[in-house]
DNA sequence: ATCGAGCATGTTCACGTCAACATGCAGTGC
DNA sequence: GCACTGCATGTTGACGTGAACATGCTCGAT
């Protein structure tokens, strides 16, 4: 198929082979060896290549056959310098560690591309403000046209942390409402759903293993499930506080199982209600016998926890898209948008029931 | 909040705040404008810029302090098309679904950061023979000086699938062995590695949930078993194929579980491993008591599955780092490195012990 | 026949940077 | 004192593209 691929363009290239395998790399044929080849100016070429409708579609099948014959492909470097626009979004986030921002950084790399956007991945390998302040640094040197930031943001507060200036931004998982726009997961309505749902099965009250209080989203769900049990009248325990890590939902979950009063817990995230999980087996206190758990996520394991976990779903996917509709939306008009809240759905699986004849261990009834 | 939307038809701009505020941005200061500023040459500007060591001190002074008055940020368009180098990989994968593909990703980011180069991530939507040939033609109008694959690859061995001559690549997670370095965890010493755990624990043979046929690493963990299984003269059961998902090890935990005979399953993936185990609980047969199972990832929460899960132990970060370093230095001197294997480890946990009486289910020996 | 509108195509130049090649000046050796 | 070396700095041009402007041709209206 391959075959002789094009041979002679014009005297030009005699021992070209050596020079190309090894030091001469990536100078591909531009827009004037195309030109040449096909006999029409570089502008034409440009004006097919930009898909242009002011050209002869004789001429356009002439420049398209010698840009298949040449290999030829757009030199992006060239074209952001002219047009000064990238056709690249950044994206900062903290190491991938969390399945929801693994998720949204998915969604974002799909929306990106469909917009004919590229996704420049900047990690921010630690939560300190120095690493962040260099994550930014390198933002302006990097060709992104907007970016957008998913990092437990209050370090956005901070005074001395400065983004580029005329850089388009989107923020997720932050408040930071005041100085750029925020798309998020309407954490508060999560919260609410899963707090009511065990209100409603008729447990006393819930305890919530909380994420840890840098996060913003953590904060929000602790707030919510505070705010549905003081309006139900319900009794407020101390939130428990964790890392995210189903490490830290054990070890919380430890001390919930000693505490026979106990039954309902709402997790801040699947994570940690899976460790909250596994302390009740090891505590012998069935699941969801005695003591209801809710999660938070919807993970694709969480179904298959044991016993699949009752969790608030959020649509990550959503979260991803809408953030970069923001982002080029602004990139395209200069005009920022507002905050966009993704809504939740609670989906009930089988780690909550109602509970058992209050606080005493008796068998289960009916 | 959507209001107007565009507005200007042709006038193209009406006053030049609004114009400039949207349609002009991302023009910073340029090297002329801080030579201007410090009163040198733009190449004096240039060599400050680039750290080099034949400037006098206080020159160099005088420069960054101009630059730092003005914002100035070199223009990595303009750079690239100078030098030709993009100081960017791309990164071909599948939307992220995976959580060894992630923790690759995370590392491979840190890692290129780390040499000064930036990520430019090529999600490709569905392992469509289509989808990856749109992400490879991407890739020559992106800006990137070598490329990491992370895809199942049989699909690279399509004739017709074809990379930009000359790109540098690597590959993770295939054979692809003799047409580009692969950098892959040694998934057979792994599979061998829990394959025998079970059986020195004295299990007559061991079961194997496999992942789908079109992933390398599936097979390749599948072969190791097979192979330890025949060398140490246990029968082979036919191995039963998910799909890595959770579900997946669910449905197929089911039909193991059915099944007295089964002591000992060794799934591919934790997640498989995660459906299994609540198969094994909803089908009455206790883990380990009864049913020993093995995953393969160690991922953050196996630890605190139910029981908690014996597991082999892959270095995605290893992974990711050495994929960076071959391309890297396929990028700097033309010359391809070989395969590189990272090894495995097992991590023993409560999923799996000694069976107990053969085939009875008699009470628990001492 | 004449003029101009409409359209395909060509020419020129600047985007910001940096390599290669000047320039100019201080100091060194003979 | 003269050529010469070493070093800081300046000047020129090219990387590949595409906007703005220029050219030239066809066709219809007058």
């Amino acid at each position: 198929m391959t075959s002789t691929q094009a041979a002679e363009p014009a005297g030009e290239r005699a021992g070209e082979q050596a020079a190309e395998s090894a030091g001469n790399r990536r100078r591909g044929p531009s827009m004037a060896d195309v030109a040449r080849e096909a006999g029409v100016s570089g502008q034409t070429v440009s004006r097919v290549a930009n898909g242009r409708h002011n050209v002869d579609p004789e001429t356009r099948e002439r420049v398209t056959a010698a840009m298949r014959r040449l290999g030829y492909r757009p030199n992006s470097a060239a074209r952001a310098l002219r047009s000064g626009r990238f056709h690249s979004i950044g994206v900062i986030m903290f190491t991938l560690s969390s399945f929801g921002n693994m998720r949204t950084l998915d969604a974002i790399a799909a929306a990106a591309t469909d917009a004919g956007y590229t996704i420049n991945l900047i990690p921010v390998p630690n939560p300190t403000r120095g690493d962040v302040s260099v994550a930014f640094d390198r933002l302006s040197e990097e060709a992104v046209d907007g970016v957008v930031i998913i990092v437990e943001a209050h370090l956005l507060d901070e005074r001395d942390i400065e983004l580029p200036a005329g850089l388009p931004v989107v923020v997720v998982d932050s408040n930071a409402g005041d100085r750029f726009p925020v798309v998020d997961t309407d954490q508060a309505h999560g919260a609410r759903l899963a707090t009511e749902h065990l209100l409603d099965l008729g447990h006393a009250t819930v305890h919530h293993v909380a994420g840890p209080d840098r996060s913003y989203s953590a904060v929000h769900r602790r707030e919510a499930w505070e705010a549905t049990l003081r309006e139900r009248g319900a009794p407020v325990p101390d939130a428990l506080v964790g890392d995210w890590s189903s490490e830290s939902g054990h070890r919380i979950g430890l001390r919930l199982a000693a505490d026979p009063s106990v039954t309902a817990v709402f997790a801040a995230n699947d994570q940690m209600a899976l460790g909250v999980l596994r302390a009740m087996h090891e505590s012998g206190r069935p699941v969801p016998a005695e003591v209801s758990v809710v999660g938070f996520d919807d993970m694709e394991e969480s179904g298959n926890y044991w016993p699949p976990l009752t969790t608030v779903r959020q649509f990550f996917g959503e979260v991803g898209r809408r953030s970069v509709e923001a982002l080029l939306h602004e990139v395209e008009s200069g005009v920022a948008h507002g905050t966009t809240l993704v809504s939740t759905e609670l989906i009930v699986r089988d780690s909550t029931a109602a509970p058992t004849a209050p606080r005493a261990a008796a068998s289960v009834t009916g």
